[in-house]
DNA sequence: GTTCCCCTGCGG
DNA sequence: CCGCAGGGGAAC
């Protein structure tokens, strides 16, 4: 779900939740896919740990800590982070929804799904991890351990040049869109902002990496930088599952031009929005705006 | 390059 | 019942 504007919008919310706190415990759910370290050696890696800077690179969310360790977060589609006392009925699923007297505006209580739960030493606002489908991923690094993934990232999606894309794209035949969900070629854009940047950049998603001139890289960067700032600073997307830290909706949702809008008149030219297929993503594009 | 997998829930 | 979903990784 999220991308680099929900990642960013959800570190500013809760970094002064972790920094500079200590952790008491870590409360887990059962070992999964989630853990890429597992619960009991996550639990004894950040029990007493002080966490110093949260800072994010691409879609991941870095926790710095006292002893030189590190903590790496990422939210995968329905990954969730926020604070205790967060009151909000997106959080829960439709079935715990319907349970909700809405007259009482009821906090957030750990769920099933809530699979870190971090307690500070402070007794103050605990810190909560949610995530249904479990493709978010937490993982506890040694302190001069590298991550390979984190290794493999490109430059992030709102510092890259048009001159660094156009490096990343030349001899690649794969398709443009492929190639902008490719968190090794720019690191932090995903479904959503990969096909709003195409459209407003004017190109087609088909194309190959290699066939853009030096000006439409140019274009695009821009197109990219344009759409992850305005929806930062609108406070994300909210289409199924994201909702800010804060209980919110983001609004950058009512900004789209083409993501999720098939069939729609295109705000340019009024041509139906058409969705296609490339690799197991959906794409979304104007035929007549993008060439 | 595709294809399939991880997992849960929603809406047609 | 089916297909769909802001992600990523591994196997053909």
């Amino acid at each position: 779900m999220p991308e680099l504007p929900e990642v960013e919008v959800t570190r500013r919310c809760v970094a002064p939740l972790f920094e500079g706190r200590q952790i008491a415990q870590l409360r887990t759910t059962r070992d999964s896919y989630f853990f890429r370290t597992k619960p009991r050696a996550l639990q004894r890696r950040l029990k007493q740990r002080t966490v110093q800077k949260l800072t994010r690179r691409g879609k991941y969310l870095i926790a710095s800590l006292d002893d030189g360790s590190t903590l790496v977060l990422h939210l995968g589609m329905t990954g969730q982070l926020f604070g205790e006392g967060v009151s909000s009925p997106r959080l829960l699923s439709a079935t715990a929804r319907a349970s909700l007297d809405p007259e009482k505006q009821e906090s957030f209580k750990p769920d099933a799904h809530t699979h870190l739960q971090f307690e500070f030493a402070d007794g103050g606002p605990r810190v909560f991890f949610r995530d249904v489908r479990k493709f978010g991923k937490v993982h506890w690094l040694a302190p001069d351990q590298e991550d390979p993934r984190l290794a493999k990232l490109g430059p992030d999606a709102l510092k890259i040049t048009g001159r660094q894309l156009a490096r990343s794209l030349s001899s690649r035949k794969t398709p443009i869109k492929s190639l902008l969900l490719d968190q090794s070629v720019l690191a932090g854009v995903g479904n959503i902002y990969a096909d709003e940047a195409l459209f407003h950049a004017g190109i087609d998603p088909r194309r190959a990496g290699a066939d853009l001139k030096a000006e439409e890289c140019q274009a695009l960067v821009k197109a990219v930088r344009r759409v992850l700032r305005r929806s930062i600073q609108t406070g994300g997307s909210s289409i199924s599952d994201y909702i800010n830290p804060d209980g919110a909706d983001g609004q950058f949702q009512d900004e789209r031009c083409v993501y999720g809008l098939t069939g729609q008149p295109c705000s340019q030219c009024q041509s139906p929005i058409q969705r296609l297929r490339q690799g197991q993503r959906s794409t979304h594009y104007c035929p007549a705006c993008q060439i």
